[in-house]
DNA sequence: TTTTTTTGTTAGACAAATCTAACTTTTATT
DNA sequence: AATAAAAGTTAGATTTGTCTAACAAAAAAA
């Protein structure tokens, strides 16, 4: 079984760069705050366990076992954060420090009953994808609700305000992380919006509207 | 702050021997199972953070600032079991290994939150008691169902059987952990009992009676 | 009260994860 | 191409928690 410390380093190993960009060792350490002869040490450690591609000098990246182990920390990192936030208030910039520990609690009938518990959510409070329980993860192109089209179907991923009184006024209009919303009318007089959400029609205005982030659940589909 | 194996260390020494027998070495070794020149090299430094009692050769026990730690840790594995057991759904026996890695989690609020969303639950799954948030821990008799008093009132607390029959028969009667009960009758005739439970009255066999452990509510007040 | 058994302690070794300081390779700049 | 800067590596030290094997003290048995 993997050690915290390993698990953290494939998680952040996954996570920065998006997945994309290469990243070498200065970059990792400093991403993890530690120093680079500590990234080295562990990055000789993880490809004895074939966990990470790397070859000296050369630049790091994940096997397909390294990367499942870290999809499959991320997902519990972002379950949690989820349950956190929806099921015991904690605020948006709570979440993170605690769902840094709880994400290396080790059992799989916790994470599945989690997952089922908060109704298999897809976005996490800070709208970054949940992955599933197979560790797909649809890559996903936000926006705020102001840019969304009329008409569009889209889900509620994260809010941009933190703010009391914003927050306040976002769940006395009846929104909240990963509700479905549909974009009524837009008016041009003054940018007020109009939004389905649960059945009921609300109307906001273009500033509430620029701190909502959403998905659209139309765009891209065929 | 305390890593999670000094806080295992305190945990352990407060609930072996009850918090009556005095311990030794060994003993404690073979409760935590490690070595008992592990133990002995813990010990000093838990002694050096003044969190243990110790002098050499001679029994352990707890300081003040020793016994606070340990029983915020019993809290928190407690609440974590309840849980489990409740809102997850997992059974009686595979609450443990689970709560063994949550009870190290470090977050006040959580702890806090949890305690709430399960309404303050008096007792865990095993019919231990959570300390409340003060770490004030009343000392408690259980006993079984079958030995209440008639008309007595009383707290279910756990259950001794733990095969899925008895367990659906359970929740069939509308008991459950932390429900309180009232003994109406029992017949002398083939042992059947009366039991009192949100309202109801429902009737039960000496032999289900005997797999209910209770805490008597009035045995013992004044 | 010796002797034996149990209990507890110490020294020395080890694995995990980190660091500092010195060194090497690669890349960018002149 | 030579030099300077950046990136990456290594050796050696440190901390935490563990172990084994040898030793010492205390308790129990004879
Ligand atoms: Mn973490
Ligand atoms: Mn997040
Ligand atoms: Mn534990
Ligand atoms: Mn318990």
């Amino acid at each position: 079984m993997l050690s915290q410390t390993e698990e953290n380093y494939l998680k952040n190993l996954f996570n920065v760069g998006d997945g994309e960009k290469e990243v070498g060792t200065n970059e990792l350490a400093a991403y993890l705050g530690v120093k680079p002869a500590s990234v080295n040490d562990m990055l000789k450690k993880l490809k004895e366990k074939k966990l990470v591609d790397y070859e000296k000098y050369g630049k790091i990246s994940l096997t397909e076992e390294g990367r499942r182990k870290a999809v499959e920390v991320v997902r519990k990192h972002r379950l949690w954060e989820t349950f956190l936030y929806s099921t015991f208030d904690f605020t948006w910039d709570e979440v993170h420090e605690v769902a840094e520990q709880l994400e290396h609690i080790q059992s799989a009938k916790l994470v599945n009953k989690l997952d089922e518990f908060l109704n298999y959510p897809a976005y996490d409070p800070h709208g970054d994808v949940i992955p599933n329980a197979k560790g797909e993860m649809p890559a996903v192109h936000k926006k705020t609700l102001l840019e969304e089209v009329v008409g569009h179907h889209c889900t509620m991923v994260a809010v941009k305000d933190n703010s009391a009184p914003f927050l306040q006024y976002v769940s006395r209009l009846g929104l909240g992380i990963n509700n479905k919303l549909t974009v009524v009318a837009r008016h041009a007089y003054d940018g007020q919006m109009e939004i389905e959400v649960n059945k009921k029609v609300v109307t906001i205005s273009p500033r509430f509207a620029q701190n909502i982030v959403i998905v659209c659940d139309d765009c891209g589909k065929k």
